[in-house]
DNA sequence: CCGAGCCGGAAACCCAGTTCTCATCGGACG
DNA sequence: CGTCCGATGAGAACTGGGTTTCCGGCTCGG
């Protein structure tokens, strides 16, 4: 607890030897070098699922890629499915970071809303492209999002984690304007945006039937979902 | 083509010989044979579907449950895949059917939607048991119905067309009666209908905040869905 | 009664995830 | 500078599950 970060501080606990010291600079060195292995399999991993454009790519795949070897793989993930958790959570603060700049370039809470649920949706669309070169998916992700909310639903909530509290601040924001209904508390209204957003490309393949744009499905979303589907 | 059922007309045909009706009067019996024995494995799944609650199934399981073998499983069905997807079609089918008897009980349109979108919501609910003893499967098949959306458009599309088909009687009834509005093509309105109704129990994972009963949920979704999340 | 097709049983094959073994390498320490 | 130890690479081996195949017995129509 108390030696988080133990070069901070002069040796005058006698519980902190230098010997202790050097152990953590030498930890210091390995965790470095962990993070550079761990970060050759996530990229190698996002080159994959973007190329490929599935979650059903394979470990040896992931290696391979990587350059690395199996032993370092299961030194580092205890599974195919803990990698792919990895690379989902990787992917949502990523994605979490994007919106987040791009929604503070509107000044209004209604608009902010009406941004992040637009840009959100283009992305979750299938066909979009990463823009950025590395670390950005496409929708394949939500086919694994969407697996991982029915067999993991603890790990899945905590991996939306970044999502949702972007979204959170943004609808009480919102509801704190007079823009948004305030009968739903402010966290389930935004669960509820942001599954039918996410998933809202799926419509299109049941009803066989897509927009007249790409670009206008997103919009024509968002009225949808504001205005609702009934006729006032 | 003309000779889809034999026994129905002489065999004035040169080309329909006795012969002919031998092997159809033939193929009649094995297929009353392969219907029962399909019929089997997919009670089989069903039932491991709902008490396993995931469609993680093994074929080795169907196949014992079955009480048949693996001999016979290969010869029915082209892969695991077909069987899930034969599993799927008759869940889809058959809570169509359900669906359609329960909407008949309204008479106005809007209600009839209503009362729609309230008891699909219920039936893709995790933890909603199978009412009727067999083939009613609980949520856990809307996890292969994703599944299958993002691997298998095409066969998804066809499986979901006999509850898309109600659906869309439903909204065109209610566009006609002014209770919906028109700006948006009503097979693509109940494209988002569907999706965003199956997987709202989603919303509740991510969120980690759920409405205060169970069945509130369903009534709370209907009035977010029908008069939107902003505030008039 | 005969032959064709169907079926149960079981072995075998293949693929992908996972584990294990062993040789090597590179930094830490004395 | 030499030794030691943990990390790593290379790849074999194991495992579980889907898929295929083969054999022999059965039924059913003719």
């Amino acid at each position: 607890m108390a030696t988080n970060n133990p070069t901070a501080e002069p040796p005058v606990d006698p519980t902190i030897s230098r010997l202790d010291l050097a152990v953590a600079r030498s930890l210091d060195t390995a965790r470095a070098r962990a993070e550079t292995r761990v970060k050759r399999f996530l990229d190698a991993g996002f080159e994959l699922v973007n190329s490929h454009g599935g979650t059903d790519i394979t470990v040896q795949d992931v290696v391979d890629r990587s350059g690395q070897s199996l032993r370092s793989f299961y030194q580092y993930f205890a599974g195919k499915y803990e990698f792919l958790l990895a690379l989902f959570e990787e992917l949502v603060r990523f994605t979490a970071e994007q919106l987040q700049a791009q929604v503070g370039e509107e000044d209004q809470a209604a608009d902010r809303l009406h941004r992040f649920v637009v840009e959100y949706h283009r992305l979750c669309r299938p066909g979009t492209k990463p823009r950025t070169p590395r670390r950005v998916p496409t929708s394949a992700m939500a086919e694994f999002g969407q697996q991982l909310l029915t067999t993991h639903p603890k790990e899945a909530s905590k991996a939306f984690a970044p999502l949702m509290s972007l979204l959170v601040e943004l609808v009480d924001d919102a509801m704190a304007q007079g823009v948004l209904r305030t009968d739903v508390p402010s966290r389930r209204m935004a669960g509820v945006m942001l599954q039918s957003t996410m998933f809202n490309a799926f419509a299109t393949t049941i009803s066989g039937s897509a927009a007249k744009s790409a670009d206008d499905a997103s919009e024509e979303f968002w009225h949808l979902m504001f205005e609702g589907i009934g006729s006032f």
